[in-house]
DNA sequence: ACTTGACATGTAACGCGTTACAACATTTAG
DNA sequence: CTAAATGTTGTAACGCGTTACATGTCAAGT
């Protein structure tokens, strides 16, 4: 494995000027530059990259923190990933399973250099302690976060789950029922606030059963509804839910017990993936990819110094047979 | 931001004595560590990743090889990266898009020490090309490779494909269609042969229109199914997809197109995916968590210098509504 | 002819742990 | 009481680029 000492011994050059070269500084007379190249080329030279990192403090690797990786992640993980990939960035993923102490390697590697900058997609740690690590290197979170610090490119919930309620009354329903996800989260206080408002303007029909929060996958959807079903006082008509996961083992399930969809319950998804798209759900377009997007121009401004704003996002509602 | 040196300096001892306190070395009294040990949480060290690295020569990161992230790669990716944590590695995803200048920038990365080792999942490069990478790390692939340095803890495609025709066959299904994936791969190939032989064996009906290879998506399996249904000589009666996507594809199209599932066509997918259970799929239970354990331990072994085995795994068929 | 500046290149310190080898002290065995 | 073994700690080189600053050269400007 040769290195750059050996280039340079053989080159007759110092060691700048060949880190010049590997640089592209403008600082190299073209003779010198082919000569080196050819040797680089020769002794079939790369530079090391842990060598790079320890001299220059980058290592040109986001860290993506998450519980785990699902179909709603999907989008939002691919579209980072490319335009980190674009901008030189490489991007490891931080499955904690639920468990604090995993997800805190994550911040522990920030703070060790390991990576740049962290994107939290889901984080089960306490906030606070979260911010402690902001003094490390940029956090930018996909969900809505109270701390300051701490960037968010979630959209506002309010506004999108005010999209589906009145959707969904607008055609008639009024026993509505909620999924909400991850319970004490920003993006779920948002919604809740949407339905509390949205009853009392609309005068919807209240069952403190029919709302639920901790429901985020298709398995929890399925058993969602089957309860939902069997609830003194007659089951709702509609449903939104925490996502199209949910919205898809509802949807599934309702069809096996043979609940007619969407007479007797409208299903109302959201982020609209490619989930929604197969099964026919309607679904609240969370465009995904874009927060994704958004999500590495902040951590790039940060690393850059430059503070740089976040271009609005809208929220849409795709109608599918499920209304 | 202390380092090393500094707790070196405070608490009197040499840098060596500090690194094996770090290392847990057993040669290093009581007291002494003791020392140490406040010192470092007095300054509030932790060591520096690249220096470690590049001290050491591992990064304990092992790159991702894809073309992208999709539903059938979530429970391989999710697997791999939760064991690959576990055993102190982190997981770095490269995604191509299909590029295969892209894609290589994964292998020069392990070329460069960012990564210790590759998996590939899928890929699009030429594989001699990847073979002369194999002096720089342990490379394994998910799918099959014709390159026997390349290991792969693909499982044998012939005979999980069989076991999909003769369920079918056995349920009286004669017209069978193919919805193959990547062309040219070595997966490809062993499904392609299991219906040559199944074939001649069980004398089915054959037309070439029925089979297609480079079929992966939802949107080419919703594609496909409005194609198949259009040929003239008559639709097939039953098909055989590449993965649990394809599949879902093909049966929310079907159902669209008021086509009888499994009446008038019998839908067998590929993975039995969290999809194919949601959407009732009878599928082939490709065990892809244990396939991902079995390439990390297939790396570990590589790395530690012993050649380790794979425990072998089987299929299963996992019949649901859709046969 | 002389200053000024542009350009090319070198020097050496720096970023930060790891580790082979040496050295010394203290037991333990004989 | 000495030699060998065991345990503790230090020295210094190594892994490999980057970069601020210094130096030297040559052409343009006056």
């Amino acid at each position: 494995m040769s290195n750059l000492d050996q280039i340079a011994k053989l080159s007759g050059f110092s060691k700048a000027t060949v880190s010049r070269v590997l640089n592209r500084s403008p600082h190299v007379s073209q003779a010198t530059r082919e000569i080196i190249l050819k040797i680089m080329e020769e002794l079939d030279y790369v530079p090391n990259g842990n060598a790079i990192s320890l001299s220059t403090g980058e290592t040109m690797q986001i860290g993506m923190v998450t519980e785990g990786i699902n179909e709603v992640m999907l989008p939002f993980l691919n579209s980072f990933v490319e335009t980190a990939s674009r901008h030189g960035y490489q991007t490891i993923i931080y499955t904690s399973g639920g468990d604090p102490a995993k997800e805190l390697q994550a911040f522990e590697d920030m703070r060790r250099k390991r990576v740049d900058a962290l994107v939290i997609s889901t984080c089960v740690n306490d906030q606070a302690l979260l911010g402690s690590y902001c003094k490390y290197g940029p956090i930018v979170s996909w969900q809505r976060m109270e701390l300051p610090e701490i960037q968010s490119v979630a959209m506002n919930q309010y506004d999108g789950y005010m999209l589906g309620l009145e959707h969904v009354i607008g055609r008639g329903y009024t026993r509505i029922a909620n999924a909400w996800g991850r319970p004490a989260s920003m993006n779920t206080f948002g919604r809740i606030q949407a339905y509390q408002d949205a009853a009392r303007k609309y005068h919807l029909e209240v069952n403190q059963e029919w709302s639920q929060t901790g429901i985020f996958s298709i398995r929890q959807g399925e058993e969602l509804i089957r309860r939902l079903l069997l609830i003194a006082g007659g089951p709702p008509n509609a449903i939104l839910c925490a996502n199209d996961m949910v919205a898809a083992g509802i949807l599934s399930e309702a069809r096996r017990l043979k609940v007619k969809v969407p007479e007797e319950l409208a299903i109302v998804g959201f982020d609209n993936t490619e989930l929604a798209h197969t099964l026919g759900i309607t679904s609240i377009n969370n465009p995904i990819g874009a927060q994704a997007q958004n999500a590495l121009h902040l951590i790039l401004g940060k690393l850059g110094g430059t503070e740089a704003g976040q271009q609005e996002l809208e929220f849409q509602l795709v109608q599918r047979a499920t209304t």
